[in-house]
RNA sequence: GGCUAGGUAGCUCAGCUGGUUAGAGCACAUGACUCAUAAUCAUGGGGUCGGCGGUUCAAGUCCGCCCCUAGCCA
């Protein structure tokens, strides 16, 4: 048994996320939680919801309600979307909570007593009718070079151009379109990220077990042009952690707060920490997780993300744990994801273009999801979503080939024997067979998961249900039973058993199912099978089920033309 | 323009450090079966592995150039 620590990349508060999303960090980090837990291992599964900056600040705005209270809406709506998708999270955390306010503080404190936090004086725009500051992307003018009219402060829309904010013609606030805007200096914090460029690099080097995805991402970061840079760690907002620290205040930085990027993977911890007090457990509940000083030399940290989040997480986390100079927890294997497509373009949140997380669950049950986004998942390449592959799997693979299995032998069983394990006969060669294919195809779908290759998991997984059918085909109970009902029992003993087996191994990827077809089996031992003739063996004769109902429906031609008309244009 | 990844059967994809007639699922065709969600199982057809050149006894697999796609960056 070994303890193992799990994140997923933290979903922005802001609105709700697309399928894309959900394949590229939560559902896959659920998927190997869950088999983690499901081989005996002591699990920590934590994400949280990344609620600072000034994105948050104009969607609560244009809510019309503050942005605290907003970002407690809209936590509690992710929430409850990842309970629909049965994210069996230890705790979803909030990276506004005051664990991370001060796990934060404490971080840049360690920093800057550690010489890696300068501070630098800047120029930025600030608006006298906003009364803030504006970051680059929120100030709009004209391009100096194309003359596009709309073009945003760090880059023209239209002709591409890098630009410097103070460069834009007649400057104004996309927030509020005012003119009134003045250049005012002001002071921030940077993490030094330079002076520690070596340390990530020798790190980065020694994790050659990585996806090249990750280490290509986090080399070319390191290397390419001028090499890692500093990077500033606060902002001119409001909404965030205050760049103060209890008894010990930083001088020139009142009114300011850590920037988004810095505080979001404290979360992480922070979240753990959260999860401690929820249950309200002692501190060292959640070191022994992440202090390599109290317990932790033991644990295997494993980051789920996208790949747009691997600079984060192999460059600027790392950074500010290193910098501490404190025993905590860096992440051992990072498993990144490519982007999902939808029919033929992007998922696109601005755009609302795609399936989003509360759709989904509106149309089908979790399960028909997870199973076409697992075994689709973009793990080598960008992969597309069409509806067309979305029935045609989820047709074939859950009703057809599961599905039809369980209901096959428990109805067959029903009329011919009632609803109890037959007694009786011994199963033959044939039997002798699927349990030698068996053993071999349940090490490979373990060895798989371990590795977490998403895609080849469920390829051996659907192989393990194609047996069971394979092996029903060929011992036809239904020929045999009417000259020899006893070895014909044996047959349908063995394949009850089967559905029980395929309860255990499937529940990482459907896990509604599973419970669903373990209550029929009226068995609740879901101990992960060893040899597989001694699992196929544990329901005894005499045991009784229930027939039960459809365990997946099929998705119409009507449905599909339907969904697909609905979900192609824009969400509103 | 640079970088990264990728271009393999109609579709979605496997193919590790080069080695027998290039694989899987779906789709298609034929057959078997009738317990089952008109489900299942078997068999089969189908690919000059983006293009050109090179290294090698041998290349989808290595090298060079070119074309195309996606993403990132300038």
């Amino acid at each position: 048994m070994a303890r193992i620590l799990i994140t997923s990349a933290i979903p922005y508060i802001n609105g709700i996320k697309h399928l894309g999303n959900l394949v590229g960090s939560q559902l896959p980090a659920d998927l190997y939680a869950r088999y983690c837990r499901a081989r005996g291992h002591e699990v920590m599964f934590i994400c949280a919801t990344d609620e600072h900056g000034t994105p948050a600040e104009l969607a609560a705005a244009k809510a019309g309600m503050p942005v605290e209270h907003y970002c407690a809406e809209m936590h509690a709506v992710q929430s409850n979307l990842a309970a629909g998708f049965r994210l069996s999270f230890d705790h979803f955390g909030r990276s506004s909570s005051g664990r991370n306010h001060r796990l934060t503080q404490h971080f840049a404190r360690a920093l800057g007593e550690n010489g890696f936090i300068e501070e630098v004086a800047e120029r930025q725009f600030f608006s006298v009718a906003d009364n803030r500051f504006l970051p680059d992307r929120y100030i709009e003018g004209t391009c100096p070079n194309c003359g596009y009219e709309r073009a945003r402060g760090d880059q023209c829309e239209n002709c591409t151009k890098q630009l410097d904010p103070t460069d834009l013609i007649n400057p104004r606030s996309a927030i509020s379109g005012s003119t009134d805007l003045e250049v005012r200096e002001t002071r921030h914090l940077y993490l030094k990220q330079k002076s520690l460029k070596g340390e990530i690099a020798a790190w980065i080097d020694s994790k050659t077990d990585w996806p090249i995805l990750t280490t290509s991402i986090a080399r070319k970061w390191l290397n390419d042009g001028e090499g890692l840079q500093d990077r500033g760690i606060t902002r001119d907002l409001s909404w965030g952690v205050p760049v103060q620290f209890p008894g010990a205040p930083w001088t020139g930085m009142e009114g300011k707060v850590f920037y988004v990027w810095f505080d979001a993977p404290i979360e992480y911890i922070a979240a753990t920490a959260e999860w401690a007090d929820d249950s309200e457990q002692p501190d060292a509940a959640w070191e022994r997780w992440w202090r390599t000083d109290k317990g932790a030399h033991d644990v295997r940290y494993v980051q789920f993300m996208g790949k747009d989040n691997v600079p984060f997480h192999t460059l600027s986390f790392p950074a500010t744990i290193m910098g501490s100079r404190e025993p905590w927890k860096l992440v051992d294997y990072i498993k990144s994801f490519n982007y999902l497509n939808y029919d033929g373009g992007q998922f696109s949140t601005s755009q609302g273009r795609g399936v989003f997380m509360d759709q989904a669950l509106s149309i089908l049950p979790a399960d028909y999801w997870r199973w076409w986004l697992l075994s689709h998942a973009p793990e080598n390449a960008d992969s597309e979503f069409t509806w067309e592959n979305f029935q045609v799997s989820v047709n074939k693979d859950l009703a057809d080939v599961l599905g039809n299995f369980v209901s096959r032998i428990t109805k067959f069983c029903r009329s011919k024997y009632g609803e109890e394990v037959p007694a009786g006969g011994q199963t033959g060669e044939r039997a002798a067979a699927l349990i030698t294919e068996l053993e071999g195809r349940l090490r490979a779908y373990e060895a798989h998961m371990e590795a977490m290759e998403v895609r080849k998991a469920a390829t051996e997984l659907r192989a393990i249900w194609v047996a069971g059918n394979e092996y029903l085909q060929s011992a036809a109970p239904w020929t045999v039973f009417k000259e020899d009902p006893e070895r014909a029992a044996a047959m349908v003993r063995l394949g009850l058993n089967l559905i029980r087996l395929y309860a255990i191994v499937s529940e990482p990827f459907i896990p509604d199912a599973s419970a669903k077809m373990l209550r029929a089996m009226r068995c609740d031992d879901r101990s992960w099978p060893g040899a597989v003739a001694e699992a196929l063996s544990a329901l005894k004769p005499g045991h009784g089920f229930e027939t039960p109902d459809l365990l997946f429906a099929k998705i119409a031609d009507e449905e599909r033309e339907d969904w697909q008309k609905r979900f192609a244009g824009i969400r509103t």
